[in-house]
DNA sequence: CATCGTGACGCTGGGCAGTC
DNA sequence: GACTGCCCAGCGTCACGATG
């Protein structure tokens, strides 16, 4: 399951989020709508939530183009604590039981074994392709087939993203760098910076000192819940 | 046709130095 | 502490070919 804020900023709130989300829920609070489609993409959730703290989300944010093409989406607005504790007791009972899930196959296999071993420093398309028995060139053709994006392209993103959750926990930039697998920092800030858009640390002071909120509005009505 | 190996090439990851 | 620039080894991807 994947939840999607449209603004980065309210630290107390996204600390309230954090703490109530399962570990099978990831968890996106950014300003940039690309970003937005390129995580929805990478690989198909459960459901993917678009939820915003205000009356609509920004004019930039074509979230209907997503609905249709991808996993089961929902649109939430004016969104209270409440509505985040329900939406994942929700998911949690609609989640597939084992007897029922469908067929494991290896490639599951293997993202649950990137999930596992994600912040690994020795994660690579090596590893991955070791522990499904199958050569490293047949599975990143597999991998690009299937997700959309590069194997690289997946972890760094997935990576980013663990960061950009520490980082709203107050960790510092160097800390967050090492527990999501970087050995450099110098890298990490580049990756991140390339992704995000700004760099960690300028990340961080959007999340403990809010920047003035964006435009908020939306030509057609999304489902108010 | 599906699966997999090889070689070439581009990019990433990481080290280092310098700067703010 | 964090960021930028430069450099380079190694990894990932791509194109192509081999095998069953």
């Amino acid at each position: 399951m994947l939840f999607i804020f449209p603004k980065p900023g309210d630290c107390e709130e996204s600390s309230k989020i954090m703490s109530q989300l399962s570990h099978q829920t990831q968890l996106v609070i950014t300003g940039c709508f690309q970003e937005v489609v390129k995580i929805a993409t990478a690989r198909r959730y459960h459901l993917i939530a678009f939820l915003t703290f205000d009356d609509a989300f920004p004019a930039s944010w074509y979230v209907h183009e997503l609905v249709a093409n991808h996993s089961p989406t929902m649109i939430l607005t004016k969104v209270r604590e409440s509505h985040i504790q329900l939406v994942n007791d929700w998911m949690q009972r609609m989640a597939p039981c084992p007897e029922c899930a469908e067929e494991h196959s290896l490639f599951d296999e293997s993202l649950k074994y990137i999930d596992q071993n994600l912040c690994e420093t020795d994660l690579s398309l090596q590893t991955v392709s070791d522990h499904i028995f199958v050569s490293k060139y047949h599975y990143s053709r597999v991998f690009q087939k299937k997700t959309g994006v590069g194997f690289k392209e997946y972890i760094m993103s997935r990576r980013i993203e663990t960061a950009k959750k520490l980082l709203i926990k107050g960790e510092s930039v160097t800390s967050v760098c090492y527990s999501v697998g970087y050995n450099d920092l110098t890298h990490f800030s580049r990756i991140f910076k390339r992704l995000v858009g700004i760099s960690p640390s300028a990340y961080r002071k959007t999340i403990f000192e809010p920047a003035p909120s964006l435009p908020m509005s939306i030509p057609s009505k999304a489902y108010t819940g």
